[in-house]
DNA sequence: GAATTCCAGATTGTTGACAATCTACAAAGC
DNA sequence: GCTTTGTAGATTGTCAACAATCTGGAATTC
């Protein structure tokens, strides 16, 4: 027997998603989590059997995740996973640390103590990753970190238009996070700066230090294109 | 006969426009136009038979609009044309201020001197029309000013971030331009400050204005919702 | 008379079929 | 051998029909 809380559940899933929310998000995942990469394209057909749906709703799917960014069509050849250049990247970057900033200066405004402690509870747990050098520990709490500060505003417009941004971001690092970007050592103390700057309600710090936080997110990035793909640790070598 | 242009324009009309992108960018002119206002209701029929097109080219630009944030979809009961609520407003007017405050940092280390020029060019215009107190002059001048400041930063991701947010504030003033909101006068002053800024490549100066001027202007249009709606003015009265 | 139930019309969600276009490869011509 | 032309198969663009859901009012009940 069924709980009558799955069957609400059940009956909320039906009345808010249409087959096509269904596919856009299901697409949506496989973009961010890889399993699609930059280039790729989606065949309708295809991607209409596996789901068990018609072509019609992958369409609009399609169509939504135009406007999100995150693929690109071409009339008569078909869509494909966006591929974010460098120089797009650098957009990107650039928007970011200005949202950054935005996010640093309201925040320090209107945080509350609770949030603080939960702030410090995070940095806690990212300093642990970082001194263990483990990279996909600290990856996800770093975006966390991010993405719960941009929450913490409170301003639904710029939490949207900030996970827009990372999202995009993160389709790009898809094909240059093994070079050995985001060395995440150096994070850690700025992360710190800030969290302070928020606590003593210090707007104009806050702002200023996540703005060159991010500019320097994006400066190691370039210095990473520097470096040769894939480049392997020394203990490899004999 | 017709021209060879013509024909070429014509080609590459059918190359890059499907169906699909023609009822979208119809929909997103009449939406923003006010032909549409907040709340109405869109009826797939009606718009597929008006535009002599199929349901489901009307559908795909739905789930367009609807990613761009200009529509809002409820299952089984059809899409809405956005209501811009005044928290949204206040929200997206803060976002507005942090990307403004980008521009002037970024173009203030870009712009070229003809650039420069053009922009006084404007400045000029506007103060004539601003000196006439005509609003119908004013107000599309003042909108491509800004947004050609955050074109000459050369960052399309930026101008397409800071486009949706205009829009989005386009469909709110709808309901509360005539109120007296954006009360011109004051704005002449502060926009040659910037462009002096810009020219004499203060980044930190040109940024701090043009936040203050989008904070300034968020502040004029909650002082304008005390007003009266559709106020007159005084010369109606006998 | 007020509330409820039921039904018909309208509208949206989904599907499968048809038309237009593209891609890749084979055949023909130089 | 290289380019061009032509064609078959695959894929996308569009449409029209069917199923599910909603809306508003008439009929029914208390």
């Amino acid at each position: 027997m069924v709980s009558a809380a799955a069957h609400s559940h059940a009956i909320e899933l039906l009345q808010s998603h249409s087959l096509t929310t269904l596919v856009r998000h299901e697409l949506e995942r496989r973009i961010l989590s890889g399993e699609l990469e930059p280039g790729a394209k989606l065949n309708e057909e295809g991607i209409a059997g596996t789901l068990n749906v018609s072509r019609g709703p992958v369409r609009e799917a399609f169509r939504a995740l135009e406007s999100a960014g995150l693929v690109r069509t071409e009339k008569n050849r078909g869509v494909f996973v966006r591929e974010v250049s460098v120089d797009d990247a650098d957009e990107i970057y650039e928007v970011r640390a200005g949202l950054d900033e935005l996010i640093g200066r309201l925040l320090a405004a209107r945080i509350q103590p609770a949030h603080v402690a939960e702030l410090r509870e995070l940095l806690k747990k990212m300093q642990k990753a970082a001194r263990a050098r483990s990279v996909e520990d600290y990856y996800p709490l770093n975006v966390g970190f991010h993405d719960r500060l941009a929450e913490l505003t409170g301003n639904r417009t710029l939490l949207a238009h900030y996970r827009r941004l990372v999202n995009e971001l993160h389709l790009y690092r898809r094909e240059t996070l093994a070079r050995g970007a985001d060395s995440f050592p150096i994070s850690t103390r700025e992360h710190s700066a800030i969290v302070e700057a928020l606590a003593r309600g210090d707007g104009d710090r806050a702002g200023k230090l996540m703005y060159e936080h991010a500019m320097e997110s994006r400066d190691r990035l370039h210095a990473a294109l520097e470096k040769p793909l894939l480049e392997k640790p020394l203990k490899d070598k004999p």
